[in-house]
RNA sequence: GCCGGAGUGGCGGAAUUGGUAGACGCAAGGGACUUAAAAUCCCUCGCAGCUUGCUGUGUACGAGUUCGAGUCUCGUCUCCGGCACCA
């Protein structure tokens, strides 16, 4: 690697240059044009992996291409520390978990920095500190007073193996989100955090996320759920009671044939029915296969036609959603069908196609779901379903039997953990008192450290006297501490809006104080508040796996801050960029599963010789063996270059498959850049462009005038790359252009070596953001005396942008017959003129008779004959 | 099943409002330098055919609109992602 640049060395180098000077930190000054450039922090694992370095390399451009731009950029970085890997390390390690998460913080920010990243690390947060858990209690404390945290028991996803409760965005295909564990249902006091509160607004929200890709807000609104429909009551049979149910579908009320309850709705209690055939429903609960039930005995009248039905428990039949009670229409709903033809139950058509052709009504084989004319209907019979539906939901409103509803499937948020290692809920139990909340002055409630760590299951809170007894706030007497901590998702709900605070004042004028680190309570009505300033996020950027779960507990959370006047908007993230996950191909062998690339020669393994297969290339993970470690990349090849493979080899969004020869090619490049840019250090002494360029362009011969055109072009182009979209893979690339036209031109006088220099100059300023240190280091050896970022981004001369000639396309009949240059600007008739002159084109004409000639002005014409 | 997204060389990927398909990079082949290798530099590179410069063909498949379609419309297939008994 003999004359390879040192990149070790001018890392280094610049990375203290930075630190030492704080630039990365951001100015105060309110008046300033701001830019908050945010990517998603890190759980502090251990070392980062590769999709971290992809997802803070394209951060550190946008926030360091804004910087040049002019903006305040607020680029913070911190760590989302509370969880359980660091207990299951402390259990298997008997190392505590405080102990555990600070030294792996130490060792990635260790990481992160030698990367070169643009990080004001003066408004760094770590979730697991005090300072920063106070606020989430104070937060709950909010929540509780608002109305908007409560207790209650409630059938709960159970994972037996982390112990603890899960949320219902963390139960993947009924297994737990992180140890694929099945999960049970078990019943359990819980808190509560009433996101359904805003159901409606958060909704409504997803309209105003434009800046967010379409498929996350799809994922939003699917989430929340929002359906139209209508309660009805039924009366019971023999029974002074009624059974509601919840229906979109009231055009077909006229069809109903059966009910179904869930096996946890009241009435299976109160009602003499089968519990054991119940007991049994419940527990395949959660893992069902196929539609299940049994009649209860029991009847209940339709109240649009008084035909008496049966009811039935169901299997698929959901407590929590809608009433738990639902009425079945067979013939016009596919799973009611199923669930009929099961039990014999009879079908009744109550809708018809409208084009009646079809025997629509014998050997029903599935539901009719599309739309047609309703028959059977009473009054109603004859109109089209879609307009009855109305008409039908006013008669049920006027007859007082029910009335419209919406209803979300969106639930509230459990947010109650049987963990160690997260904040202590503010909470304690009174005999006397019932439920009292901390106050305010007595926050934070430390996690205590004095805990043993049995790994037998259960909270090791449990075990500590001194946390667990306590006096009670109100009486003074005894009371118990609630042991549950917060779902670490609470966490990561606001942290945005930390950051902003950490710093303190923004101006003179603002009444926020900041006594502590993070003073929420300080920026309450303070319009003028660090918050204020620095919300929205401008930019956000983070994996796709976080489309539900964090960025909606986020627009949640972000709703709760502007009700408590904290914060003035509702959305937190103003620009969503979702990365794409970072692959690499996998190889496996029937023996030894999955293998490393070392554990490969040729195509067979090294364990037992037997053939290895080629596995598709997968998302980077330990378990498939084809992760890259981002340490040993940096000592091999350096900062820059890993970082410009990462965001040259994909657009950011799309999926990366990485490739050891690509990062060999980005390599290559800065060091032809490199070595470019040291030869011709002297050259560039004779350095600046003549004042009266333009008017002197005439006498530079045609490859110095070109590379001045390029030079121009290229600013344009990146320029536009990066503002649209981020398309940092083709930015580069035009970059790599601009590169090659200037280490094959030859410099003979000085406006070439002028034109050179401005060529270079401007190709290390827009480098600049994607390899941060080797852009500082060959500025300064080209004579520059400041950082190569507080200097403005360059801006392009659209005159001389302007390419002189174009390549005219010449086509008959819309195939391509010839290229010849014209100069640009070239009137539609001269070009037509032209292209009818091209031996070629008249040879292919011949006689034929010309019908149409099109012309597309400075890029061709097509003859039509 | 429903809702999204995507299909372009050996590979990663480029292609403004429809206007030269394959930018840039990787891999491959050839050459220069070298005792040799590495590094570097130069040339070739969608496929097929031959007269080596041209002709034909080509963006998952089939139609259509258009002077002109990777791009627009309809249909088909495949792949990926999300939700999945939500009444």
């Amino acid at each position: 690697m003999g004359n390879r640049y040192n990149f070790n060395e001018i890392e280094l180098k610049w990375q203290r240059y930075w630190a030492q000077r704080g630039f990365h930190q951001t100015k105060k000054d309110a008046s300033l044009k701001k830019f908050y450039c945010l990517e998603m922090f890190p759980y502090p694992s251990g070392k980062i992996h590769m999709g971290h370095v992809r997802n803070y390399a394209i951060g550190d451009v946008i926030a360091r291409y804004k910087l040049m731009r002019g903006f305040n950029v607020l680029h913070p970085m911190g760590w989302d520390a509370f969880g359980l890997p660091a207990e299951n390390a402390a259990i298997k390690n008997n190392v505590h978990p405080a102990k555990w998460t600070y030294e792996n913080i130490d060792y990635m920010k260790r990481q992160l920095n030698r990367m070169g990243l643009s990080y004001d690390w003066n408004r760094e947060v770590t979730t697991c500190s005090p300072e920063y858990y106070k606020w989430n209690q104070w937060f709950f404390l909010k929540l509780y007073e608002m109305g908007l945290a409560y207790k209650k028991a409630s059938y709960v996803n159970w994972c037996p193996s982390c112990a603890t409760v899960l949320a219902n965005e963390q139960v993947i295909d009924d297994k737990c989100w992180r140890c694929d564990s099945i999960v049970s249902q078990k019943e359990l006091e819980q808190w509560f955090f009433k996101i359904t509160h805003y159901a409606e607004d958060l909704l409504k929200g997803c309209d105003e996320l434009s800046g967010w890709p379409e498929r996350v807000v799809m994922m939003q609104k699917n989430w929340i759920g929002k359906s139209k429909g209508v309660e009805v009551d039924f009366p019971i049979v023999g029974y002074d009671e009624s059974l509601r149910i919840f229906t979109t579908r009231p055009d077909t009320l006229f069809g109903v044939t059966f009910m179904c309850i869930a096996p946890m709705h009241p009435f299976t209690k109160r009602l003499d029915i089968n519990q054991p055939q119940i007991e049994q429903i419940i527990a395949k609960y959660g893992r069902m296969e196929e539609k299940e039930g049994f009649f209860t005995g029991y009847y209940a009248v339709n109240p649009l036609n008084n035909e008496k039905v049966p009811i039935y428990v169901a299997n698929f039949v959901l407590m929590e959603y809608g009433t738990g009670a639902i009425m079945s229409v067979p013939a016009h709903d596919q799973r009611d069908f199923e669930f009929a033809a099961k039990y014999g139950i009879p079908i009744k058509t109550v809708i018809i196609p409208e084009d009646v052709s079809e025997d629509w009504r014998d050997g029903l084989k599935a539901a009719y779901e599309d739309e047609g004319i309703l028959v059977d209907s009473g009054d109603f019979s004859g109109l089209n379903n879609d307009m009855a539906k109305g008409r039908i939901i006013r008669y049920i409103e006027d007859r007082g039997i029910g009335k419209g509803m919406v209803n979300f499937k969106l639930r509230d948020w459990g947010i109650s953990r049987q963990r160690y290692w997260g904040t202590p809920i503010p909470i304690v139990y009174c005999k006397r008192c019932g439920i009292v909340p901390v106050p305010e002055n007595e926050l934070p409630v430390i996690l205590p450290e004095d805990v043993r760590f049995s790994g037998t299951g259960g909270s090791p809170l449990l075990e500590s006297e001194a946390f667990l007894k306590v006096k009670c706030y109100k009486c003074g007497g005894y009371a118990r501490r609630e042991t549950d901590t917060m779902d670490t998702f609470v966490d990561s709900s606001w942290y945005f809006a930390a950051y902003c605070i950490k710093e303190g004042f923004q101006d003179e004028d603002s009444k926020e104080k900041t006594y502590e680190p993070i003073d929420l309570k300080s920026t309450i009505n303070n319009e003028h508040s660090s918050i204020n300033y620095w919300m929205p996020v401008d930019q956000y950027i983070g994996g796709i796996e976080h489309a539900v779960l964090h960025l909606l507990y986020s627009r949640f959370f972000t709703r709760v801050l502007k009700e408590l006047g904290i914060n003035s908007t509702a959305e937190p993230f103003l620009n969503l960029l979702t990365q794409g996950m970072v692959c690499k191909e996998t190889y496996r062998c029937a023996k030894h599963e999955w293998l490393f690339p070392e554990e490969v020669k040729g195509s067979v393994c090294i364990h037992c010789g037997g053939m290895v297969e080629k596995g598709r290339t997968e998302k980077m993970s330990k378990s498939r063996k084809n992760v890259v470690d981002p340490d040993m990349l940096i000592q091999r090849y350096g900062a820059d270059t890993i970082r410009l493979f990462a965001l040259f080899a994909a657009p950011p969004e799309r999926d990366l498959e990485w490739s050891d020869k690509g990062v060999e090619g980005a390599s290559r490049f800065l060091n032809r850049l490199w070595t470019i840019v040291h030869k011709n250090i002297k050259p560039f002494e004779k350095k600046s462009l003549p004042e009266n360029l333009r008017s002197l362009l005439s006498s530079f011969k045609p490859e110095t005038v070109s590379l001045l055109r390029k030079a121009h072009q290229t600013i344009r182009k990146v320029t536009n790359d990066i503002d649209k979209d981020y398309h940092f893979n083709t930015a580069i690339a035009a970059l790599m252009e601009l590169l090659n036209e200037i280490s094959s031109f030859e410099m003979i006088n000085d406006e070439d070596r002028a034109v050179s220099h401005f060529a270079v100059k401007n190709t290390l300023l827009m480098i600049a953001p994607f390899a941060p240190h080797i852009a500082e280091e060959l500025w300064e050896a080209i004579g520059e005396r400041n950082s190569i970022f507080q200097h403005g981004w360059p801006v392009w001369d659209e005159e001389l942008a302007k390419d002189e000639d174009v390549e005219l396309v010449i086509q008959v009949n819309g195939k391509l017959r010839a290229k010849l240059l014209i100069p640009a600007g070239l009137s539609y008739d001269e070009a037509k003129k032209i292209a009818l002159e091209v031996p070629k084109i008249t040879e292919i004409i011949g006689d034929k008779e010309i019908k149409n000639i099109v012309v597309v002005k400075g890029r061709l014409v097509n003859i039509v004959c």
